[in-house]
DNA sequence: TTGACATGTTATGTTTTTATAACATGATGG
DNA sequence: CCATCATGTTATAAAAACATAACATGTCAA
């Protein structure tokens, strides 16, 4: 069966839009929590937050507080382990597919 | 924003371990809805069809009937399409997370 | 120290997803 | 034709996810 509970909780945090919304916006550099809702000003603080913490619990984001502050920082390590461990594999088929096509419309 | 309504609705189909379970099923031939349901007998005959529809409705998916079957065929291309334009670019900054860590340690 | 600020917690209503039951269709083989 | 089998549909109950409000904590700066 495919589903280890850490990837398992890696693609349910992945399956919200608005989730992979929030990794993109932390792609280029961690940023604190009141930035990232400034960034999505039509969800709810508490939304986003709730959000964060789907994320963190996938260990997607990495927390470091300072201060009052909490930097939310991106660890793209899970995606890349689902990668390694399941897409690649569907991916390379597709390819694979996709040449079988290919040759068939030369042919 | 990363969120097409296609991507969105393969993410979402991915989200489920039982989903992603169905698709390792497939991945070596295609089989009926009878066959599936054989296969996974804690579920409901019902609660089958009804995840094969998302993955239908994701195009991952693909169906063709014949006389009174009903052929379930894996379309790996939208796993690659959300690895070409989402996690190929995370799983490489996970990469240079490693290859950075790495030289650090070894410097 | 005190008021404003950034963040966190708990509770709650709403929507979606998941699982199942009950019933329906339509091909196949004798 | 007719019973059976594989599949499909509609309805519905239960669980999970999502969004928000109301309230709480801890920090900084004057």
């Amino acid at each position: 069966m495919s589903s280890g509970d850490e990837s398992d909780r890696v693609f349910k945090a992945l399956s919200a839009a608005i989730r992979r919304d929030i990794l993109d916006a932390l792609k280029d550099r961690p940023q604190t929590t009141g930035e990232l809702c400034a960034r999505f000003p039509a969800l709810d603080r508490c939304t986003v937050m709730q959000h964060l913490r789907v994320l963190e619990g996938a260990d997607l984001v990495i927390v470091k507080r300072e201060g009052r502050e909490r930097w939310n920082h991106l660890n793209p390590l899970p995606i890349k382990h689902i990668y390694d461990r399941w897409i690649g594999a569907y991916a390379g088929r597709a390819v694979e597919v996709l040449d079988r096509l290919k040759t068939d419309l030369e042919g």
